[in-house]
DNA sequence: CGGCACGCCAACCGTTTGGTTGATAACGAG
DNA sequence: CTCGTTATCAACCAAACGGTTGGCGTGCCG
């Protein structure tokens, strides 16, 4: 039988991420994320409790996954680099992780539970832009919460509408999008 | 008896209208919208043929109305006028739309149907940003497709994410964001 | 060895879902 | 008046859903 432990917890995480990132948390159902996973549906709840327990467990482990790339891109030095080497890196992180971009526009009943990462997220980004402007790199009457607020819209919005915004499949939409972003951006936070 | 004629047919999308923007395609729930509707749920099936024929309905409604505002805001002469109010009158038509807004994020097996509408009014914003350069009013190396794209992202993103984007309940936040969106892509589009 | 806790599963259950059936009542046309 | 068409409904159904039950094997600790 079965040889002990073949991590299927995490293996039902993955699961779920794909599953309701691709249908959202209504239209997610249980036997297909227990059968992507390779395990019993069982295996879902006895782990998880329920099916927004196990939804909470995929946001918890994006959310950090996220996190961690803004952070990882703060240790560049100029302040103007390092807004874009941190914009570029929570893109790159939520298009791995196509579940929280999704999620945060379809959490379930609507009181998002993914509002948390999302917040870290904008705190974070505006932590940067507040760093520019005592630097004098970014103009002083600039709203850093405001900015940050519409970068994550521009990036997560993105993610989650590129297909109704795109006109067709344009395999370098991603690039130019990803470089207005970052120009609009710093154009609008510069002298 | 329920005197003939009782405009269920209008009575029915309303309805949809709500429930579809309130829980996605997946979560919405046909006796929910029946009863709504205040009519009784096979009329929904003898009008429609199944949940997917209203929600088509309810998409191909909402368009026009999007499509008649962005139209609407266009008499204005002065270039950079013309797009600010363009803008404002957008969003409050997908205000007044909650399910639109939601629709282009969460459509039925992700193929949007809500696509054809969005990808309308990015065209319509382009085309008021190029004749703005016409005029002189823009910069000429500015991308006009892409800083409607931009501006459509920025729009129904936010609608879409304020719960997670925004820190409280803040009343004046949409202003100020209406506010700051219209300032960043004019300041982008301007020499 | 013995037993208990854990990882795991097949089969099942009550409820809800999108969708159907068959009937009724009110018109408009002839 | 009659007869077909349109609008409406109550009651029903099969399938699918989230979740439960009971049990089996395996390793670890006493």
């Amino acid at each position: 039988m079965p040889s002990r432990k073949r991590d299927s917890k995490r293996l039902l995480v993955e699961a779920a991420r794909r599953e309701f990132g691709e249908f959202g948390f209504a239209g997610a159902r249980t036997d297909r994320i227990a059968h992507r996973a390779g395990v019993n549906k069982q295996l879902l709840f006895y782990y998880f409790g329920s099916k927004a327990g196990l939804f909470d467990a995929v946001v918890a482990e994006a959310g950090t996954q996220v996190e961690r790339a803004v952070t990882a891109g703060a240790d560049t030095a100029h302040a103007g680099g390092r807004l874009r080497t941190q914009l570029v890196t929570v893109f790159e992180a939520l298009e791995r992780r196509p579940d929280l971009t999704r999620l945060v526009v379809a959490s379930p009943d609507g009181n998002g539970s993914a509002r948390d990462p999302v917040r870290t997220l904008v705190a974070e980004l505006a932590a940067t832009i507040s760093d520019g402007q005592g630097l004098g790199y970014f103009r002083d009457d600039a709203d850093p919460q405001l900015a940050a607020q519409q970068a994550v819209v521009l990036l997560v919005g993105y993610l989650a509408m590129r297909h109704a915004v795109e006109p067709a499949e344009d395999p370098r939409g991603r690039d130019r999008w990803l470089d207005g972003v970052c120009d609009l951006l710093l154009r609008s936070l510069s002298w």
